[in-house]
RNA sequence: GUCCCGUUAGCUCAGCUGGUAGAGCACGUCACUUUUAAUGAUGUGGCCGAUGGUUCGAAUCCAUCACGGGACACCA
């Protein structure tokens, strides 16, 4: 595995190191402050006569990125997660011999050290560390990738995250964004009363949206579980049960294509309040916005590519509306299915003739408003007829009380007042089981375990998810998804090997 | 699943209509005590993604496959 001549020369420097009496694997850190810290406590040495302070000393640890050895004296430049610090290290500072037999021989970049000294400002006004002491922690046998270009092959950023990590600072950051997202929605949430709850990841039926299900096998049982789709139906069970306001982040699996915006696994949130309604969704959806802004410290207008979003001009639009309106469809057709369907053949657009007005209308929507949404934009009044689980507006039964919220012309959330009579919960499972035996092999699976809890009686209640990946896409300008997971699904690159027999069978 | 593009040294990339492999960084050796991708000299480094084919001869042309990227379709 290691047969590699770069890896061989390095292995050979640890062992000397190792004859040397060095530990290349050194378990004893005395580091007492951070890169971050020590610039920031030592940024008044520039004022000083000689610009710099021998009384104060620091041990500081880090990888070394950058190595530059001129004779008797070296820079290095070495780094931690807070930051990149500058040391100076010269022959005459160490001890006898280990400038010119150990540290110019031994350690190179890609090591992770550890330097004691004082600081100083250098004749080109940097901030930076005068080494006394200095040693190696961690031998790296692997040489890093090339220090200027750093790595930029998608597949090894990718399949090699810590690579990625360790070279290019700008990934660092959008996992320190992904993460405090993830934190405040806690935070927000919790904050607003609501119980953070964990249900099963492993279903028997999957439930809570369209979509095909990665399956498995419970041995003990000798049934198959599938992954869960959605966490839906379960949170909706604890309502019933009488919790008043609960949230799940956490992850879903869909075994459906991969792109720029899929991955089989992926994160969201999802809340479930009661004695409220999508109205409220939408007060409490606009206020978290407000709150992930002020704590990740962003301005409200935000790029994201050559867009530009503004964070400040939530609109809340009717989707048949948003279809004139926005999508330039006429009037006259929005409600007659014959004509859509002669709108969009006119338009050389597939379109599936046994669809209902509810779906044409949805393929409308997707093909001419969707992408022009740029600022955030709450489509409410969904047809019932693609909204299995919302429920239908007493006003116009052809329609629910839901939205979805599209920025940047992608959909980021979901939410609806919740079907609470078991009697048309029953019905439009049905009819999801009906669209199934016609080939919808994403249709909605019956779920009478579901129905029966409804039948105890679920207070009127809204619900919402939230794709996380996408939300953090979009706060990172990042394009693809795979730039906001840590490890995106990958092929593997071999086929896996027959795995070998334990000595004590044989 | 379909189409397009890519895969050459550890990394970033050249390599034209076929004639047996190049640069920079990194690495080795030497010089250099305030550099900023340090510099100067010198050297090592490759099954050109895999397998077949065409050819006297293939990194280069053709076919198939693998992996990646992008677009489309489906979905969040």
């Amino acid at each position: 595995m290691f047969s590699n001549k770069f890896i061989q020369q390095r292995i050979e420097k640890a062992n000397i190191l190792r004859e040397a009496g060095i530990n290349p694997y050194s378990n004893e850190s005395q580091r007492n402050t951070t890169v971050e810290k020590f610039l920031n406590v030592n940024s008044d040495i520039e004022q000083k006569e000689d610009k710099r302070d021998e009384n104060r000393i620091y041990t500081v640890s880090g990888r070394i990125k950058l190595l530059r050895i001129m004779g008797k004296a070296s820079f290095v430049k070495i780094e931690d997660e807070s930051g990149m610090l500058q040391i100076y290290v010269a022959r005459d500072n160490l001890a006898e011999g280990f400038y010119n037999t150990i540290f110019k021989k031994h350690i190179e970049v890609g090591d992770i050290i550890e330097v004691t000294g004082y600081p100083f400002v250098t004749g080109k006004g940097e901030l930076s560390l005068h080494a006394n002491d200095l040693k190696i922690l961690t031998k790296a046998i692997s040489p890093l990738p090339e220090k200027f270009h750093g790595i930029t092959d998608k597949e090894i950023r990718y399949r090699k995250r810590y690579l990625d990590l360790i070279m290019n600072a700008g990934v660092r950051k959008t996992f320190q964004i992904r993460s405090k997202v993830i934190s405040l929605t806690r935070r927000f949430f919790e904050d607003k009363g609501f119980l953070e709850v964990e249900t099963p990841m492993m279903h028997p039926i999957a439930g809570g949206a369209n979509a095909k299900p990665f399956v498995t096998h419970h041995n003990a049982l000798g049934v198959d579980r599938y992954l869960r789709i959605a966490p839906e139906l379960y949170l909706k069970r604890l309502i019933v049960g009488g919790f008043e306001a609960v949230f799940e982040i956490n992850r879903n699996f869909r075994n459906e294509g991969m792109d720029a915006t899929h991955n089989p696994e992926f994160t969201s949130i999802e809340f479930y309040w009661a004695y409220k309604t999508y109205k409220d969704l939408i007060e409490i959806t606009k206020e978290y916005f407000q709150y992930l802004f002020e704590h990740l410290d962003l301005p409200t207008i935000l790029p994201y590519g050559d867009l530009e979003v503004n964070f400040d001009n939530f609109q809340e639009i009717p989707l048949i509306e948003s279809l004139t309106t926005i999508g330039g469809v006429p009037a006259d057709i929005v409600n007659d299915k014959e004509k859509i369907i002669a709108y969009l053949k006119e338009r050389h657009i597939d379109v599936n003739a046994a669809m209902n007005l509810g779906q044409l209308q949805g393929e409308l929507f997707d093909e001419f408003v969707e992408e022009k949404l740029i600022d955030p934009t709450f489509i409410t009044e969904y047809p019932v007829e693609i909204s299995p689980l919302a429920r239908r507006s007493d006003a116009n039964p052809a329609i629910t009380e839901r939205f979805e919220l599209f920025i940047a012309g992608r959909e980021i959330a979901n939410a609806f007042s919740e079907l609470n009579d078991p009697l048309d919960q029953l019905e439009r499972f049905e009819g999801q089981m009906a669209a199934k035996d016609c080939g919808d092999d994403e249709a909605h699976a019956m779920d009478t375990d579901f129905v029966e809890a409804l039948s105890y009686g679920m207070a009127p209640t809204a619900g919402q998810g939230i794709g996380i990946d996408r939300l953090v896409m979009l706060l990172t300008n990042e394009h693809s998804i795979r730039d906001v997971l840590l490890f995106p699904a990958m092929k593997p690159l071999t086929t896996e090997e027959e795995p070998c027999k334990s000595k004590e069978e044989e």
